[in-house]
DNA sequence: AAGATATATCGACTTTTCCCGATATATCTA
DNA sequence: TAGATATATCGGGAAAAGTCGATATATCTT
């Protein structure tokens, strides 16, 4: 894991919120048809949530996953994200020791 | 605490390495006049060990110094920088909720 | 007061990031 | 297969960050 990668994918107030929203989905999002805790929240919902446009927030989506911080599922046609806890936890061990 | 500033001011492989050298300054320094683990290690130490201009570093300083992880202090002609290791803490423990 | 030394600031240039709109691609449905 | 819908990608303009050299400022020494 590339640490000035990680923090420049976190020095983005929207990528912040959309990390803080994926971690209890149903408390941000309106009900789906998947288990948003099991699948992750489709982009379109995000993008809504989000005031930026869809582009923006397609490509926000990819920076936080090349961090692996989030991953997605692909289900027809909608893309879900969701947190990867454990990449999540490994990243606080390491700014425990790197910070 | 602003965390995009934060995250920003860590998203530099440079600032990272300073952020790490001041951790154990007298490993990483060469001896100097006064306590570097008590005053810090002045502008010139550092510009030296990191491999960018003295303006660089400089303005590399005032970036960590405006998030908190660093402080300084003028002594003579000399400004030494050191970590602030409460604030350093306080982020860890920012980054534990808000991550 | 003059010169030396350490640091900060300024102006400039280059690279990166932030966002957007337009378009391409994938999948679904009729 | 045609259209609709969801997402990804591409190209670009504006703003920010990275980095430098030159210069200003502060302090020390003589």
């Amino acid at each position: 894991m590339d640490q000035v990668e990680v923090f420049k994918a976190l020095s983005n107030k929207t990528r912040l919120m959309i990390l803080q929203w994926l971690k209890e989905p149903e408390l941000n999002f309106p009900p789906q048809e998947v288990d948003m805790k099991e699948v992750g929240v489709c982009v379109g919902q995000i993008h809504q949530k989000a005031q930026l446009t869809q582009s923006t927030i397609s490509e926000y989506l990819s920076v936080l996953q090349r961090t692996g911080l989030i991953e997605s599922t692909r289900i027809g046609q909608w893309t879900y994200y969701k947190r990867n806890e454990e990449a999540c936890q490994e990243l606080k061990r390491l700014l425990e020791t790197s910070l």
